[in-house]
This record gives C-alpha cells, sequence and structure tokens, in this order.
DNA sequence: AATAATACATACCGGTCTGTATAGTTGCAA
DNA sequence: TTGCAACTATACAGACCGGTATGTATTATT
C-alpha cells in the first residue's frame, strides 16, 4: 500500500495506464480501482492530463534508476556496461505485463505535435541516450554519439517488435546487432 | 476525388486515423470531413472496428507496394536492394505529414491481445521481414533471418525515434548500422 | 412511367467521458 | 469536547461516443 493518497492514485493509475492504454481508461475505472473518489482524485491531480503527465514522469524516474543499477550490478566495464542494457530491457520484455514502452504507446496515443505528453516522452529518450553516449564515450569508441543513437534505436525498435510479436526474441538480436557495431567502432579507432 | 463513396470514405478516414489517432477520432468527425452521413458510413462499414481494419489493410497494401517500387527504382543487386529500404523509409520519415508507423501506433492504441488489430499490425510485420528475409537470402549473407530480424528492429526503432524527436536523422543512423552488420555476415560467410 | 439503388437529412438512442457541486463521515489534535 | 482537515458518497452537468430509426431526394435502369 502507499504511503498517501496521491502516491496511491498514481500508481494505480499508472498501472491502467499501461496495461489498457491511457485514452482507453477513464477517471471512473482509475477511481474505482483505487478505492477512492473522484473528488480525492481532482484534489491532487487537477485533470486527466495531469494524472498523465505524472504517470510519465513516474515511469521516466524508475526506468533510468532500473536502467542505472541494473547495468552496475552486470558489468564492470564500460563497454560492458553497453551491452548489459540489453540485457536489462530483455528481463522487462520477458514479464507477462510487458506492454511496450510507456513513452513510445504515449506518444502513438497523443498525436499532436508540442503536446506535453509528446515532450514528456522526448525529454525521457533524450536523457536515455545521454546515458548511452556516456558510456560509449567512456567504452573510448570511435563516434559516441553515432553509437548511443544507433543502440536507442535498436533498443526501441526491439521493444517495438516484441509488442507485436511476443517472444520474437528481438532483443538478443538486438544485442547481437550492438555487439558487432560496439567492435567495429573499436577496431578502426 | 474516389471512384465510389466507401473508397472516399476509408480514404478521409485512414487520413485521420494517422493524422490524428484512432481513439482520437470520432465517427461523427469522419463523417463530416467525407461530407457524406453516418448512414451512408455504416451501409458500407458496420462498425467503426471495420473502418479501423480497413484502414490498415489499405496501409498494409499500399507500404508493400511501396516499398517493392521503391527498392527496384534504387538498386539492382539484392544487396543494394537490402539497404535501399532504409532509404525509402528516410523518404516517408522527411515527410511533414510523417507521424510513425500506423502499425505501431495502433497496436499501442489497442492494448488487448489477441485483438484484431493486434492482429492486423503482427500479419504486415511478418509480411515485411519475409520481404527482408528473401533480400538477405538473395544477398548471400551468412544468417538471413537474423540479419532480417536486425533490419526490421533497426526500422522500427528509427521510425519510433524519429516519431519522438523529429529530425534526428534515425534512419541515416539505422542505414549506417545495417550497412555494418551487412558486411559483417558476408565478411564472415 | 415504374422501380430500385444510392445517398442525404435529421433526430434520436443508451452509454460514457471529464469534471463539479453538495453533503456526510472519519480521525486526530488542541 | 470542540474544531478542522482529509476523505467519502452520491448526484449531476454538459459534452461526446458509437450506432440506429425514419423519411426524402436523386439518379439510373427497365
Amino acid at each position: 500500500m502507499s504511503r498517501n493518497l496521491q502516491d496511491h492514485i498514481l500508481q494505480i493509475a499508472s498501472e491502467l495506464f499501461y496495461s489498457q492504454g491511457i485514452k482507453a481508461t477513464g477517471v471512473d475505472a482509475i477511481v474505482k480501482a483505487a478505492g477512492t473518489t473522484k473528488m480525492s482524485l481532482y484534489k491532487y491531480f487537477p485533470s486527466k492530463d495531469d494524472l498523465v503527465l505524472a504517470h510519465l514522469q513516474k515511469n521516466r524516474a524508475a526506468m533510468l534508476t532500473l536502467i542505472q543499477t541494473g547495468i552496475e550490478s552486470r558489468a564492470d566495464h564500460p563497454q560492458q556496461k553497453l551491452l548489459a542494457i540489453f540485457d536489462v530491457f530483455e528481463a522487462m520484455l520477458d514479464t507477462p505485463e510487458f506492454r511496450g514502452c510507456p513513452f513510445i504507446n504515449a506518444a502513438a496515443e497523443f498525436a499532436a505535435e508540442n503536446n506535453p505528453v509528446q515532450n514528456a516522452s522526448a525529454a525521457f529518450y533524450g536523457e536515455f541516450r545521454q546515458l548511452l553516449t556516456d558510456l560509449a564515450i567512456q567504452a573510448g569508441v570511435s563516434n559516441p554519439e553515432q553509437l548511443a543513437a544507433q543502440c536507442a534505436i535498436l533498443i526501441a525498435g526491439a521493444i517495438v517488435n516484441e509488442q507485436i510479436q511476443r517472444h520474437s526474441g528481438a532483443m538478443r538480436n538486438a544485442r547481437a546487432a550492438a555487439e558487432i557495431l560496439l567492435k567495429h567502432q573499436i577496431a578502426v579507432r
């Protein structure tokens, strides 16, 4: 159970948004699942959009720490850390709750450009690619920005592939590709 | 203008579904944009879901022929054709109407597993990967299925990256990665 | 001219959406 | 014990959803 009602509402809403989709989840359903009332929900979140943004912020923080702790428990050297990110995501993809990337899904649901939801997704992906770039620099590759971008592409692509066709081993293929790209950039350094 | 009303309705609906999202597009909006009435729409499409599936079928056919004609006008040899697919998609990504992949977006909007929409998306991606596999076989690589899967991952990832952050050159980086993966598989053949 | 097909116009259905108003209940602290 | 804040309960507003009913105008075929 959550410490306070606000966190509890956000927790429940976040689960429903992810598992059913954002537009497919009504405020009534959130209230019912959280065992509270609309009045309490609207006290903490002035609108559903605010709740959606809080959901993305929550995922942003959770994802970044999950990645950070995941790679540090799996690898020591920057090169291995870079590849370990693929293992972290592969573990995510193998869970039955997996339903794609919250940010990609949200961006697909909210089409309008310069939407707050779109911006939140873009911000997260910026942070993620920065994390990859830092590792690539530490790994001493010849073109860190490009390798980081390619890893981000591979990971996003594997997530989407696995979302559309489960148990296709997409993340494993993505990791194999990243390994070749990494070695290639080190060889021509 | 379309030959008949059914095609016209589907054309308008398809545009709205793609540009605004499916759940965000109401039947009334389609009817109004198409300059027709609900009765006519429901004559040809018994439910909105049928219209959504028709929209995906339309895109499936359009995408596959676009890819086929695109690569044949750009390259002769299987290896170049494989890489030319990235150029075809890059041209798509550079248009102002680009709003991601219709199938990925639809899969994100319709969360339930074994949904008709999900199945349609999965079917398209199966065909697309088969096309890639055939080219990889003709290119004489050591592991055609893996290379095809990796190319599919790179393309889907680049589409998603570009959707979230426009003009990031994702497809160009994806192509560069594919080129290295291709040469690697030919070298160790 | 009669018929049939096609499309339009308009009003309506039950249900759900986000968001609000009002009143009642609980628990805790001074 | 009183007072106050957090929370609940319930009803409602107003808009929109997908889908239908009824009837009319237009057009082509025979």
